[in-house]
DNA sequence: TCCCAAATCTCATTTTGTGAGATTCGCGTT
DNA sequence: AACGCGAATCTCACAAAATGAGATTTGGGA
């Protein structure tokens, strides 16, 4: 497990201390923390500091530090999908009083990338960045669902607990066959797996490879919805999958290909 | 120069590979760039991918990872400034056509963290994670006029060609008096210092320690603007500035002493 | 100006990262 | 299914680089 780099661990490590109940860390509390000696912490930071992702607050004060801002700026401005998604997620969530959610699949990790809210007060709040629960709700199964065989059961293999207790299967081979016929049915719904009384609806978003790259997700309130409306909207949703995936795939070939066809 | 932990600070120097206009890396691209050897840069590779601040894409592709977003995002949730500036800057934009910037000063970097545009064509953009220019501007004399004497000093020394250059003074000395005497006025203002055609106006913005940390910037352009308008502008940015100091001060107060006054 | 805590420096010790080369893995083909 | 190719990982001896105890220097507040 351990990897050759061991001192580049515990400096990024340093960036774990920060969450959303304590932005701020003094040098010392550091070292308690983490055990390091006095002149190994202040090296640490140091680079980092150099580095841009600490920065000075008050005389002793500690924060996250300018370079996480802007390598983010960096990911908004040449997203591709974020840059495409935008105004589909507009227009999603102009379609019924919802969050709509376009969602990237990191392999081990759902991170939200953007968002659009029209419900007047909305139960559940995912803005840029915040991580989503892996194995739950429709995006997770819109993502699970398209995936290539072999990364599908890998995938199951891993959060095996958490999709038998949702009753999609015994079995990985079970659980493999049941998303494989989800497949079928376009978007995906899930009724209050991570937010009660909340609908998600889900539609994955392919890229050149035809690979799931992420998801989008609309959620709604149960008591403003009813069947006829959710077959609408389903369809809306996966369509508009289908268009964010042909946008990402035309970019590649204009990318690769010189000319066009 | 040299500081103790060189691997982490060539692990940390990989992530500065990215830019707007270079967002995928491949492994033997990076070899070839860094001049490291394989096993190293899949080493280093493996560290970034383990903290998140890496993603596969594609089957050889590397870009900036999830790690990167959560932590902006840690940053805006809990980020007084941020909170407290968002209805402020929305304020300011509706009094007129204009580009409202909140920009946070990290010592040798200037970087917008938030913006508001009313504007219909704006001439400049800058939106969240975008840098700024360190010494021209109304932004940086805002900071630079409002600086202790001692740091006033040392920043003037760091930038003494570009001040110069804005006739501000000749010695360290002279521009340290202009900018002493710039406090009187109120708001800062600067004409195409940054963007042709635009007037900033600025107004710094304090935190507990009646230090400054931020700064609030209208900009806009110069034909939508006569003197009166100019001067009332002026009026409702320094005061904004201020409603903004009194919140992060009051918050500083209600974290460090128990009980109201 | 002094004073004290916070930050940095010094340097001997030894842990750790490095790189050449061999090996295994993953995946697309026949 | 077995093959074959390139990409990724592993092995291990060596050298370099990180570590920490303690001394020293900052620099901000009375």
């Amino acid at each position: 497990m351990s990897t050759g780099v061991g001192s580049a661990e515990r400096i990024l490590g340093i960036l774990d201390l920060f969450s959303e109940d304590r932005l701020e860390w003094t040098a010392d509390e550091m070292m308690a923390e983490l055990g390091y000696t006095r002149p190994t912490v202040y090296r640490y930071i140091k680079a980092l500091k150099d580095a841009g992702f600490l920065a000075q607050v008050g005389p002793h004060g500690l924060t996250l530090g300018p370079r996480v801002v802007e390598l983010d700026f960096l990911m908004r401005k040449s997203d591709a999908l974020l840059c495409a998604g935008g105004p589909i997620l507009r227009d999603l969530s102009a379609l019924h009083p919802s969050t709509v959610l376009l969602v990237r699949w990191y392999g081990n990790k759902l991170l939200c990338v953007a968002s659009e809210v029209s419900a007047p007060e909305p139960k559940s709040s995912y803005p840029r960045g915040r991580p989503m629960p892996l194995a739950r709700g429709a995006i997770s199964r819109a993502i699970l669902a398209h995936l290539p065989r072999r990364q599908m059961l890998a995938k199951i293999e891993e959060n095996l607990d958490d999709l038998r207790a949702l009753g999609l299967g015994d079995t990985v081979e079970d659980i493999a066959e049941t998303l494989r016929r989800l497949r079928k049915g376009g978007a995906l719904i899930a009724r209050g797996e991570v937010t009660d009384g909340v609908v998600g609806i889900a539609a994955p978003v392919f890229d050149a490879t035809r690979a799931p790259v992420a998801a989008l997700c609309m959620t709604i309130d149960r008591d403003t919805l009813d069947d006829a409306q959710l077959a609408d909207l389903s369809g809306a949703i996966w369509r508009a999958g289908e268009t964010l995936s042909a946008v990402l795939t035309d970019m590649r070939i204009e990318d690769v290909v010189l000319g066009d066809l």
